[in-house]
DNA sequence: TATTGTTATACTCTATAACTATA
DNA sequence: TATAGTTATAGAGTATAACAATA
């Protein structure tokens, strides 16, 4: 087996370890592992996104980001506003309970960001996360083939704020 | 921000543009990603296995398991006997048909394997999987704060042939 | 015309708990 | 008693397509 094929499955079996470790440590402050990464998107932004930018940044769907806004909506930690200036859209950010409990998830998440680190030494961490940023940019970035040679000025998009 | 605060969602969004890339490809054969997995364990066993050793080895939920199978029985690829010896247990194997849709698939992810690695020397290819290896170890090992001391013998489980 | 979001819809994966049959 | 699998059930995420409102 050469690290290309075993590269997939060792991806899956990483995230899934890590999915799951944190749905478990989240359950007892009732959300999902991908509502925090939800939240979190929301509060390192610092600002309020559309629902379109929070999709991007996640990475996810419009249509499934607004079914996680709902629920978060519905627990009082996300609130969707009028956009200002364009009013089709909604500016979404946490309320003042968002806030606090995000705070809380990222105290209790500190207990898997450890465990991910326990069999690594901080020079293996900077690489493994370099390294990941390299796989997921080129899986995001097209010509899969030769096929559409047209999408390479698509390889890096910028995102305008 | 930290090598340690990166990690999570760096490995978060290396797996799903993995996993979306792969549903993308294998949409067109009619299988999910994950079903894809499920072949795969069974392709790479050689051997028929157990519901329950299907499950470990995806790493997956038993209950999930049967829906997958249920499903790719449904299309042919997947059965289930009595277990020789032991008259509780199923024993799964690929069908003939299942062989032959695990090797064209295989093929299709070719270009997704090829994907992951434009962006990568070899050695750095092997650095990753091993770092990721790494990290799904100590993720999935126990002991998380210092709670659970009794548990330090289950740190590396042998799994029985 | 293109874009933002909503709605309806459907499917897969996930997981718990109660259960049957067997070891 | 413990284990393998089934069943019922529920929920979360995923995504497509048709649609309304707005740019």
């Amino acid at each position: 087996m050469t690290a290309k094929e075993k590269l997939p499955l060792a991806l899956r079996a990483a995230y899934l370890a890590l999915h799951r470790a944190s749905d478990a440590q989240f359950a007892d402050h009732g959300v999902t592992a991908d509502q925090f990464v939800l939240l979190a998107t929301l509060a390192r932004g610092g600002r309020a996104l559309t629902q379109r930018q929070l999709a991007q940044r996640m990475p996810s769907d419009p249509s499934t980001v607004r079914a996680m806004l709902v629920l978060l909506e519905k627990q009082g930690f996300v609130e969707r506003e009028r956009h200002p200036s364009d009013a089709r859209a909604r500016s979404v950010s946490l309320t003042a309970a968002g806030k606090r409990k995000f705070q809380t998830l990222w105290r209790a998440g500190e207990t898997i960001r450890d465990g991910m680190l326990r069999a690594l030494d901080s020079d293996q961490a900077e690489t493994l996360v370099r390294l990941l940023q390299q796989v997921a940019g080129s899986l995001n970035s097209p010509l899969p083939g030769a096929a559409t040679g047209a999408s390479l000025v698509l390889s890096s998009h910028k995102e305008a704020s």
